[in-house]
DNA sequence: TCGATATATTGATATTTATCAATATATAAA
DNA sequence: TTTATATATTGATAAATATCAATATATCGA
């Protein structure tokens, strides 16, 4: 899976902007397309499987896959799916390691949540 | 809408239950029962519409509903839809001023989420 | 008590989401 | 190159969600 350059820098780009409409928090006001680029990456947290998976994650910073499905008692593909969508919302970061899945927290958009509903 | 004193008592024990699972972060792992307990709030939260109406209410820490439906672009109904959402969530709570409904930020609950994705 | 206004509920519909079985793909080991 | 293992994708289905129009309810003011 490749990644251009261009792709790259739209990438930090987006990073950067979710994080700006984050570190004022909720209290400064959240228009429509800031709302609209904050839902999603809510939305894959808003889930019981996916909260259990990213605690995993996070307590050791990574976790393989082949340790994902057990823990929260779903089949194989649905905890891939679920994976994905936290992988889309860049809550983690997938890394292939010779026949396994690694999956390694993103700890900047934790404290960018963080920071959205800090008082 | 009258609350029993009982009633009363369970809605501070899940408050505080609520509290607890988000105080050390993800990074303690969270069971099923407590991802079951956090995911209904956090999905609350994941909508745009949502989000908007939290920032208005949390910009002053109140808002009345008459001044609600306007920025989110969505019929009455389900502006107060929304609302009745957050307020389940209690992320928000409600109260009647004269014909007007008020709603009023809840803190706690907002310092809840901002403790469980804090780094 | 009656009309006006604010908000909530109901009912219907379209869309999205969660899930699994079956299958495909990719990597490593023999 | 064949086989085994790990993970992803596809396709189908059931359930949940978002939305609005129509209507109900509640409160105020006359």
């Amino acid at each position: 899976m490749h990644v251009t350059k261009s792709q790259a820098k739209e990438l930090r780009r987006e990073l950067q902007e979710v994080s700006d409409c984050c570190s004022q928090g909720l209290r400064s006001p959240i228009g429509k397309s800031e709302a609209d680029l904050l839902a999603p990456i809510l939305k894959a947290v808003a889930h019981p499987a996916r909260l259990q998976l990213l605690s995993i994650i996070a307590l050791n910073g990574q976790a393989c896959a082949c340790d994902l499905t057990a823990p929260v008692g779903l089949s194989q593909p649905t905890v891939s799916h679920h994976l994905k969508i936290l992988t889309e919302a860049e809550l983690i970061h997938r890394e292939q390691r010779g026949q396994w899945a690694w999956f390694h927290i993103n700890k900047k958009r934790m404290k960018d949540i963080s920071a959205l509903f800090a008082v």
